[in-house]
DNA sequence: TTCCTCTGTCATTCC
DNA sequence: AGGGAATGACAGAGG
C-alpha cells in the first residue's frame, strides 16, 4: 500500500482523478506517485493542522482504499494569505489584459461549484504561452517548459466562462431578472462543451505529468488548488454568478467585469463595437445595472453601518456629557444650599444686632416687605 | 424549526 | 432624457 500522501498531495490527485476519470486510475498512480516525489523534493509538504476538508472538489473522485484510513486534512489556514496573493496577481494580470479573450483550463465542472474562476487557473496558463497542440510537439525533456513549449488550453471566453460556470445555479439566490432567461438552454450547453474540453484535458494531461521535471504540472496543480481554496473562503463573491453565466449563455462578447465598471463612454464605444441583438442588449444594460446597484447597495449599508455607529458613538458621548451636567447641578444646587444657609445665617445675626441696639424687636419680614 | 444576518435584486426617487 | 447614486423593501441562503 502506497504512503499516506500529504494533504496537498491528495489534493492534486483528486483533482487529477476528476479531471482523467477513473477509467485511467491505473496510469494515474503512476503519474500521481512522480507527482508525489515531486512535491516532497520541492519540500511542498503541508503540515496536517487543519480540519477544513476542502475537497469539495473531487473527493467522490478520490478513492479511499488506496491510503488505508489516513485521515484526510488539509493545512489550508497557513496557506490563505499565499493563496489570496496568488489569486490577487493573478486577477490583476487577467484584468489588465487587453486580450479579449479569457484563457482558461476547463476544470470547472470537475471541480464542481466552488472552482474558481477561470482568471486563476487561465493565468498560470496564459504565461506558459502557446504552441497549439496538446501535448505540445517540441517538448524538450532536459529543459524548462517555454512559452514555445508549453500546450495551448486558452479557449474562447464564451466558453470558458461557460464552463467555469457550470455547477453553479445552485448556489444562486435569485430573486428575478427582467430577461426571460431558461438557465436549462445554458445548462445543457455547458455540459456538451464541459464533456469537449475535459476530453482536451484529459489528453494533455498524461504527456504534463510524465516529463514534468520541474514541477510545473505540480505548481499549476497548486495554483489550482489554492484557487479551490480561495474560492472555498471566498464562496460570497463567486465570480461565475448568474450574470456571467447569462453573459456567456448569450454569447456577450466582453466579460461582465467590463459591463459593469466601464465609464459609460467607453462602455457604449465598446457597445458600438459590437452588433447585439435586442435580447442580448438588454441582458448587458441588465448586468450593468445590477452590477452598479450591488456596490451601490454595498455602500449604501456600509454607510448606513457608519452612521449607525457615529450615532451610537454621539449617544455615548451625550450621555457623558449629561452625566457631567447632571453633576455640575448637583454641585450648584449644594453650593446655592450653603449660601442660602450662611444668607439665613448672617441674616438672624443682623436681627440680632439691631434688637441688642434697640427697643424695638426687628423681624426680617420687616425689610423683605418690598 | 425558527430567528437573525448577509447579500443581491428591484423599484423608486433624486441629482 | 438617460445614467447613475441612494435607499427602502423583499427574498433566499446560511449559520
Amino acid at each position: 500500500m502506497p504512503s499516506c500522501p500529504t494533504p496537498e498531495g491528495r489534493f492534486y490527485k483528486a483533482h487529477l482523478l476528476t479531471l482523467m476519470g477513473e477509467h485511467n486510475q491505473g496510469n494515474m498512480d503512476v503519474a500521481w506517485q512522480e507527482i508525489l516525489s515531486i512535491a516532497e523534493l520541492q519540500g511542498l509538504d503541508a503540515q496536517n493542522n487543519s480540519p477544513y476538508d476542502a475537497i469539495g472538489c473531487g473527493t467522490s473522485a478520490m478513492p479511499s482504499s488506496d491510503y488505508g484510513s489516513c485521515q484526510f486534512t488539509q493545512g489550508v489556514a497557513q496557506s490563505v494569505n499565499h493563496n489570496i496573493q496568488v489569486y490577487d496577481q493573478i486577477y490583476m494580470d487577467a484584468n489588465t489584459s487587453q486580450d479579449q479573450h479569457v484563457y482558461t483550463l476547463p476544470l470547472a465542472s470537475a471541480c464542481g461549484p466552488t472552482a474558481y474562476t477561470g482568471m486563476l487557473i487561465s493565468s498560470s496558463i496564459n504565461q506558459m504561452g502557446a504552441s497549439g497542440h496538446y501535448p505540445p510537439k517540441n517538448l524538450p525533456l532536459n529543459g524548462l517548459f517555454t512559452a514555445s513549449t508549453m500546450p495551448n488550453v486558452s479557449v474562447s471566453s464564451t466558453n470558458s466562462v461557460r464552463q467555469l460556470c457550470k455547477g453553479q445555479d445552485e448556489f444562486e439566490s435569485d430573486s428575478g431578472l427582467s430577461l426571460n432567461f431558461s438557465d436549462g438552454e445554458s445548462i445543457e450547453l455547458e455540459n456538451i462543451e464541459s464533456q469537449r474540453l475535459q476530453v482536451e484535458y484529459m489528453e494533455m494531461l498524461p504527456a504534463l505529468v510524465g516529463q514534468d521535471q520541474f514541477g510545473i504540472v505540480q505548481s499549476l496543480m497548486h495554483n489550482i488548488t489554492d484557487a479551490h481554496q480561495y474560492s472555498a473562503l471566498q464562496s460570497e463573491e463567486l465570480v461565475c454568478n448568474r450574470d456571467e453565466r447569462q453573459a456567456a449563455a448569450m454569447n456577450i462578447p466582453f466579460p461582465t467585469e467590463r459591463i459593469v465598471n466601464l465609464p459609460v463612454e467607453d462602455f457604449n464605444e465598446i457597445l458600438s463595437n459590437y452588433t447585439l441583438t435586442d435580447t442580448q442588449m438588454a441582458l448587458v444594460r441588465d448586468i450593468r445595472r445590477r452590477g452598479k446597484n450591488k456596490v451601490a447597495a454595498q455602500n449604501c449599508r456600509k454607510r448606513k453601518m457608519e452612521n449607525i455607529a457615529s450615532l451610537e458613538r454621539e449617544i455615548g458621548q451625550l450621555q457623558t456629557e449629561r452625566e457631567g451636567l447632571k453633576r455640575e447641578q448637583e454641585e450648584a444646587g449644594r453650593v446655592m444650599g450653603d449660601l442660602k444657609r450662611k444668607l439665613e445665617g448672617l441674616q438672624r445675626e443682623v436681627m440680632s444686632v439691631l434688637s441688642e441696639k434697640g427697643s424695638h424687636h426687628y423681624h426680617l419680614e420687616d425689610f423683605m416687605s418690598n
